[in-house]
DNA sequence: GTCTATACAACGATAGAC
DNA sequence: GTCTATCGTTGTATAGAC
């Protein structure tokens, strides 16, 4: 039976563009109250589906949360990479945070998930946290000892590098209610965004001492 | 007729302590998963008390969350105290930041109900975010326009300042679950809270060019 | 594959005995 | 002031017609 590709309504979408599109909005409801103050029916409207719709594609409400949070954890590790000690130290780092501060920008929502789940105490995502991001930055870190060790970088725990790096990007998104709020905007235009990079770039390449 | 203070038992307890007993609880509660996720049977479990005993206290419990986050600004505000543009800039952002470590520290459930709630919109704090916290911060901006105009800190936006000192200081309270995960440890120890706080004032102080 | 109707459990709040 | 019982509502999930 031949498929139609999405027109106009919902219901023309594929299989596989429905679940992608009840992801993204089950995204942005979790990106409020995270999963236990999430309602079934805010993803239905948000989506634009009936609700029952939802639990044919996907399990439970608990399932769909799993599938948003193995979708971000995706990007995450896509979009960062791995930084080489043969690589110039100030342009890896000034990359990473780059990299970390369009993602804030781009994908606010599923910062703001992950950050719901880290602070529930990560009963979803402890395991990769634990497993996979430990020895991500365990690698990372020995790469950051070797440039030490060449006095191009302060002499720091790299762990603490990257809790600072991470708050500092992740509050943008996170936090981005009480950042309008203090700068007495509607919302962060494109002139704060890239003011916003080149501070926090600025002041952490200075401070990790970098040449 | 007369009360008893506290002893072994709950009911002992003075209305006044109660209910303090029941913000405690309902404060670590919200901390998991915010004001929708949280259930009302989870903060009477925690506080040792029926439920229904927590509704002759408090009103509902949306009360008890306002309750809660009256709380928290209180303490947050009155911790943070003012910077005056005689101090000596260094010292008083090192003040600051040691302040702040403290709070985190000594109360992170404070804190993360702080952040679920922002994360969430401010729909209860938002008022106080574009009243009271942002009069505070263009005060204290302020006074760091005089000291980059003497050189004694580096030109950037006062506001980023403070948007980066908050997300470095509440990443150790309210990402604690990631932190220990990287760390490999159980819990963030004596140890690492000093070595948190050093790491942290090195770099931002550095960062920001204070001499 | 879609959607209505509904079963069933969880939850907030109240009534009323003590 | 305390606590049990319970009401009314909301919310997850399923059954079953289309």
């Amino acid at each position: 039976m031949a498929k139609r590709v999405a027109r106009s309504s919902v219901k023309r979408l594929s299989t596989v563009e429905k679940k992608a599109l009840i992801l993204k909005s089950a995204e942005k409801v979790f990106a409020r109250q995270g999963l236990k103050g999430s309602r079934l029916f805010e993803i239905a409207n948000e989506a634009g589906l009936p609700k029952a719709n939802l639990l044919y594609y996907f399990e439970s409400k608990e399932d769909i949360y799993r599938a948003v949070c193995r979708d971000i954890l995706e990007t995450w590790l896509g979009a960062l990479g791995e930084i080489s000690a043969d690589d110039n130290p100030k342009k890896a780092i000034e990359n990473y945070i780059k990299s970390k501060m369009d993602l804030s920008f781009s994908r606010p929502n599923a910062s703001k998930v992950f950050a719901l789940e880290i602070i529930a105490g990560a009963p979803v995502i402890g395991d990769y946290l634990e497993k996979d991001l430990k020895s991500w930055v365990d690698r990372q870190a020995s790469v950051f000892k070797v440039w030490q060790s060449r006095g191009e970088m302060v002499s720091i725990s790299p762990q603490h590098v990257f809790f600072m790096i991470w708050a500092v990007t992740q509050t943008y998104a996170d936090f981005n209610t009480q950042i309008t709020a203090v700068l007495g905007v509607k919302e962060i235009g494109a002139v704060d965004y890239s003011s916003a990079i080149d501070t926090v770039t600025e002041v952490i390449l200075t401070g990790l001492r970098m040449k």
